[in-house]
DNA sequence: AACAGGGTTGCGTATCGCGCAACATAGGTC
DNA sequence: GACCTATGTTGCGCGATACGCAACCCTGTT
C-alpha cells in the first residue's frame, strides 16, 4: 500500500483532503453506512489511515459514528454547507415560483438541475402529489446523455466542449442513447427547439421533458424538467407540457436578466 | 503565523482536513463568496496555504471559483453528500407526510430539526403558502436555548448533559432566555407537557411551537415545529396548534417504532 | 476456547505541506 | 501612462505532519 498513486498529479493538491473527500464519496443512497475496513478496501488505503481521517471528519461534524455498531455515515454538518451552496445558485431561487405553478399544471414532479463536470445535479424539486410519481432529491446526479435535462445542458455548450462530452456515453437502461451521432442529433434538435425529451433512458418506466434556463449572457445555466411514470406520459402528453414548461423556463431566465429571444417551439418533430 | 495552535489537541487529527473544513465554514448565507486574502485573515493562515487548500477543494468539486473575480464559493458537489446525509435521518422521512398535513392545518411553516452538538439543525421544512411567512431552509442552525425546537431537544437530554448545555446560553434577541434557571424551568415544562413555545426569542417578530419526535428507545431524535410571524400567532393561537402538532409528532414517533405513551397535554400553563 | 473480524492507538520515518518570497494580474489614483 | 496597492498563484527547501506497520482492544462466531 505504498501510496504510489498513478492519479494525475494536479498542480498542487493536498493528499489528505483528497483522501477525505474520496472516503466521504463512498457513502451513497444505497450504502449510507460503512465500516472502516470496508472503506479501507474500496479506497485502497490502510485501515489506520481511514480510521484517523474518519475521526477527524467526525470531530468536524461531517461524519457520524454509530456508537453501537462502530460504522460511520455522513453527518448533519454537511447540511449547513450544502445550504450555503444552494443559496449560491441564482437559477434555483428564480425558478421556484414557476416550478410550483408548473407542478400544479402538469401534476407531475418538477425539478431543476445544473451541470457539474460530466453530470447533471438536481438542485431543486417540487414533487408530484400523485401516489405514483417520479421521486428525485436535491443532490441526485445523472449522466448527461441519459436525461432530458442533460441533453438540454449539452445543448448549451460550445461545439468543442460538446464534442468532448460526446466521447464517453454511459448506458443507464437499454433505451439509453450510446451512439454519439444519435445523441448529437438530439442535442442539436434540443438547441433548436428549446426542449428535450427522454423516455425510459435513465430509469425504465420514467419519462421526462426539459427546457433550458438562460442567464444574462444567454448561457445555459440550468435545466427545468417535468417527469413522471411513462405510462402516464405516453403519446402526446409530453407535447402538451412543452408550452407551460417553456413559459416557466423563459420566465425564470428573464428573472436572471436574460433579454434575448427564448427559442420557443410548439411543433414536435421528435422521434 | 507559526501554527502554534492552542486548539485542543484531539487524539489524532489531520491538520489540513481541519483547516479545509474551517475554510469551508467561513462561507455563509450572508457571505457566500470570499476571496483568498479575506479567508486567510479570518482563519489566520498564510495566503498560500489557503489558496492551495481551495484549489484542492475545487478539484474535488466542493468549492467553485468565479473565473472573473477569482473569488470562491461552496460548490455543488456538496449537495450529493448532503443528500446522502439527509437520507440517513429516519425521522425526516417518517415525518414528511405528517408535516404536510400539519402545514395545511396551520397554514404556517412547518419544520423538523435534529441536534448537532450545541445547536439545532433544520433537516426538513414545508414552507407556508402565505405571503408573510417564516422562512427557513435545510441546514440552517440555531442555538438550543433560543428556539422551541431547541428547548424540546434539551428536554430529551439526560440531566447531566442538560446541565452542561445550560452553562453557556447565547442571546439572539433581547427576548432570548439567558438565565439558566429560567431556561431549565421551561425545559422541564416542555418535558412534562410534550411541547415548547418561543416568542421572538430567536428572531424578533417570529414565534414557534415545537414537539419532540421519539424513536423506538424513547429517545428524542428530532423536534417538529410550526412557526410564523408573531402578529399572527399571538394570544391563544399557538395553543390551538398544540394538538395537531402533537398528533403529527406522535404519528411520526410511532413510525419510528416508538411504543410508549406520548406525553400529550392540551393544558397550557406556559408563561 | 480459540478464532476471525472490525476499530483504535504508539511509534519512527519519509512525505507531505507549510511559510517565505517572488511573480502575475487587476484596479485605483494622481 | 506610471505608480501603487491588493489579490491570487507558484518554486523552493525545511520541518512538522500524517502514513504504514504492528500491536492492541473488543464483540460476535464456530
Amino acid at each position: 500500500m505504498t501510496a504510489s498513486h498513478a492519479t494525475a498529479r494536479r498542480s498542487s493538491t493536498h493528499q489528505s483532503i483528497e483522501r477525505a473527500v474520496a472516503i466521504m464519496r463512498e457513502f451513497s443512497e444505497h450504502e449510507p453506512a460503512l465500516g472502516v475496513a470496508e472503506i479501507s478496501r474500496r479506497v485502497d488505503l490502510h485501515k489506520s489511515t481511514v480510521s484517523r481521517i474518519l475521526t477527524t471528519l467526525t470531530n468536524e461534524g461531517l461524519v457520524t459514528q454509530d456508537p453501537s455498531t462502530g460504522r460511520y455515515s455522513l453527518g448533519v454538518g454537511l447540511l449547513t454547507m450544502a445550504g450555503v451552496a444552494l443559496g449560491q445558485i441564482d437559477a434555483r431561487a428564480a425558478a421556484f415560483a414557476h416550478m410550483e405553478e408548473l407542478a400544479s399544471i402538469t401534476a407531475e414532479t418538477v425539478a431543476i438541475a445544473v451541470r457539474r463536470g460530466d453530470r447533471a445535479v438536481s438542485v431543486g424539486e417540487v414533487p408530484s402529489r400523485q401516489s405514483v410519481r417520479y421521486v428525485t432529491w436535491v443532490g441526485r446526479h445523472f449522466p448527461l446523455n441519459c436525461t432530458a435535462s442533460g441533453k438540454v445542458l449539452l445543448a448549451g455548450m460550445a461545439d468543442d466542449e460538446l464534442a468532448s462530452h460526446l466521447r464517453h456515453l454511459v448506458a443507464c437502461t437499454e433505451s439509453s442513447i450510446t451512439s454519439s451521432g444519435a445523441l448529437e442529433l438530439e442535442v442539436r434538435a434540443a438547441a433548436y427547439h428549446g426542449f428535450a425529451i427522454e423516455r425510459d433512458e435513465f430509469e425504465s418506466g420514467i419519462s421526462t421533458i426539459a427546457a433550458p434556463v438562460l442567464d444574462h449572457d444567454a448561457e445555459v445555466v440550468a435545466a427545468l424538467s417535468v417527469g413522471g411514470p411513462s405510462f402516464r406520459l405516453g403519446g402526446t402528453v409530453l407535447d402538451e407540457f412543452v408550452q407551460p414548461l417553456q413559459l416557466a423556463a423563459e420566465a425564470t431566465s428573464n428573472e436572471l436578466g436574460f433579454a434575448g429571444e427564448y427559442p420557443v417551439s410548439s411543433v414536435r418533430d421528435h422521434v
